[in-house]
DNA sequence: ATTGCAATTGTAATCGATTACATATAGCGT
DNA sequence: ACGCTATATGTAATCGATTACAATTGCAAT
């Protein structure tokens, strides 16, 4: 009864030679029956598939690689991947990556951000085809290893970028956004309009800030540097960023914030203390996400093409790829952004000190 | 002035001989210094090290590969991307796997949905040294390859898992998270108590649907069939069950949602309607993603160890992968949850048309 | 019939590391 | 001094596919 009879051996998995021994043709046929199908013949490629098929052949990898000089994967650098606002591009970047049979390796550069040969490591023709950066303050030179020798691996970004370097990247209309929020704000009639910003180092803080700050200019608004506040994009600097609003003698009487994040957390905590948007403070986001509009007030924001904007920068890199060089001026994609007016932002309350409401009057 | 001179030769990437060469050892010895540097004598291992940094050498990940028969990279198969509620659990998985010098080959498994054939290619031992499955609903012998030939890939569940499959895996304890929550609402003195279900395929909404009902029963309290609604985890399923309720005759005064998207589309949908939580309606969530304590008003919800989940699944993985085997008894980890009480849930309004409310007084 | 070209297929070198096995050296007990 | 073991290193086979090049075949044009 026993079943571990002789004939029962192990074996291992079928390599190309056995399909090439079932199929009755040589190894170079079959690898090209597989992958260029076009340069065999029908009836082989035939025999081809279906001896593969009947052996339940699967390709190694690893061999492939190997031969061939090129790995069949893209890194996608991440600044924290426990952040949800990534999650629409990441989702965008493998629709498009895995339909071209492309594998992503995802490295989250603030988990390894503590050793950054970690990440280097990644960078590098022999570990991937591509990188996709969505982490615009990484050092530069990790990004352009080695200098003149050996090839580099073509690098674009998305979301953010580097400010001083140009590689080919892929970006929302930031600026467009601020000044489409500002606009908004100085329209229902406010005159005193502040700013959250996040991390400092950050391209994007600094660039939606001067945006900001330009739109405020254009429009012959106040630039009040106490209302331009510090933040990281996080729901609790959205706290205390209301705090900071609390206890200011001269408020702003709306708030652009960096992202929804912050501005969450704004809205949150004044709701704690009893302070109502828009009734008191306007409160406009950025990046809409899910739950935007599904928040208490609904929240007016920029809306951004997240998912687009990770299939567009997925396509530029496999272009890139195909072509073996990419940077043949350095393209930027800017996708167009929208303006998302909801319920966190209205008209400011007619103020009891001044008499400016008998202005309002004819 | 031409830079093109001979001597200029485009030298390709350095490889193991070259070290070799430099270090005026032989490539075993480059190999042995590098990948088990206590098996070679001090002064060699140095030498290798600083001829490998003068040349610049970096490892072909291919070639190692091919000849260790190992990949270096474990598979994570994700439901979906751009759902926020997998992040913190990929950061988990991230963070560990990175510190074991494995990547991470990231499959959303919704995006390749339409070609089972596509994920397939991944779970194979060529492919990945393990693989990490956050999705219930996947087809059994994809993750069972071959059958009897050759050696299976480790496979291993975090969140969810396969009902009547014994892979080994690691999820929150979701029956006493619903269990905790009823109880919570049963203590406010709700009676009339409801669900909003995930989709019906999914292995944690079943979970934790039986678990409701089965704290219900174990109260004394009704198990209505009106009272439970069906959903699927979106935003939008919670506003389809906010409308149902508005419809009901027979309404409940506490929803338990099957996670915290549809507690905040219900929320936010009773809001628009003017309806408000918690004085008409109790809500509970169910996951405590990070918004949740900033949503107005607060949620409550059953908190799980996210980040802890992943980090718990990495490990057991990259344990099986070194042990070579891992179903010793398909371990399963239970981690513990926690009720978040905030402020959508409260004691329910005294009805009008019963006088129950004399029978709170003494 | 012969040559030339295109379309197919086969042979064998090759990608670059790891590692089984062989060899050399050093240390140590007797 | 001898043999024995442990440690360190070298030699060369090996992983499994791809692909340059050669060889074959069929067919059309001359």
């Amino acid at each position: 009864m026993s079943q571990s009879f002789g004939s029962m051996k192990q074996k291992s998995a079928p390599k190309i030679i056995d399909v090439a021994r079932v199929a009755g043709v040589s190894t170079a046929t079959v690898s090209r029956a597989l992958s260029k199908p076009e340069s065999v013949a029908k009836s082989t490629r035939e025999a081809v598939l279906a001896a593969a098929a009947a052996t339940g052949y699967r390709i190694n990898v690893a061999a492939r690689n190997l031969r061939s000089r090129r790995t069949g994967a893209v890194v996608v650098l991440v600044p924290n991947l426990g952040n949800p606002f990534f999650s629409q591009i990441l989702a965008g970047i493998e629709a498009t990556l895995s339909s071209k049979g492309l594998s992503i390796l995802m490295v989250d550069t603030m988990q390894s951000g503590t050793r950054l040969d970690f990440i280097r490591e990644y960078v590098h023709p022999s570990r991937a085809d591509g990188v996709i950066v969505l982490d615009g303050s990484l050092p530069q030179d990790l990004l352009r290893p080695g200098g003149e020798n050996g090839k580099q691996v073509p690098v674009v970004f998305a979301c953010e970028w580097h400010p001083h370097e140009d590689f080919p990247s892929v970006r929302a209309d930031n600026g467009q956004g601020a000044r489409l929020a500002i606009e908004h704000l100085a329209a229902l009639g406010h005159e005193k309009i502040g700013y959250v910003n996040g991390p400092e180092a950050n391209v994007l803080s600094q660039f939606r800030l001067n945006a900001t700050k330009k739109a405020l200019a254009d429009l012959g608004k106040t630039v009040n540097e106490h209302w331009f506040l510090k933040g990281d994009f996080t729901l609790q600097s959205g706290v205390l960023a209301a705090r900071k609003w609390l206890d200011m003698t001269d408020r702003p009487t709306a708030l652009l914030c960096a992202n929804d994040e912050t501005a969450i957390g704004l809205i949150s905590e004044l709701h704690q203390c009893g302070v109502h948007v828009p009734d008191e403070l306007s409160v406009v986001g950025f990046d809409d996400v899910d739950i935007a509009q599904h928040y208490i007030p609904a929240l007016t924001t920029v809306w951004q093409p997240r998912f687009e904007l990770g299939t567009t920068v997925a396509q530029m890199l496999v272009d890139g790829i195909s072509q073996g060089d990419l940077n043949p001026d350095a393209p930027v994609m800017t996708l167009p952004v929208k303006l998302k007016v909801r319920e966190s932002t209205a008209a400011p309350k007619p103020v009891a000190s001044k008499t400016t409401a008998a202005t309002t009057a004819a």
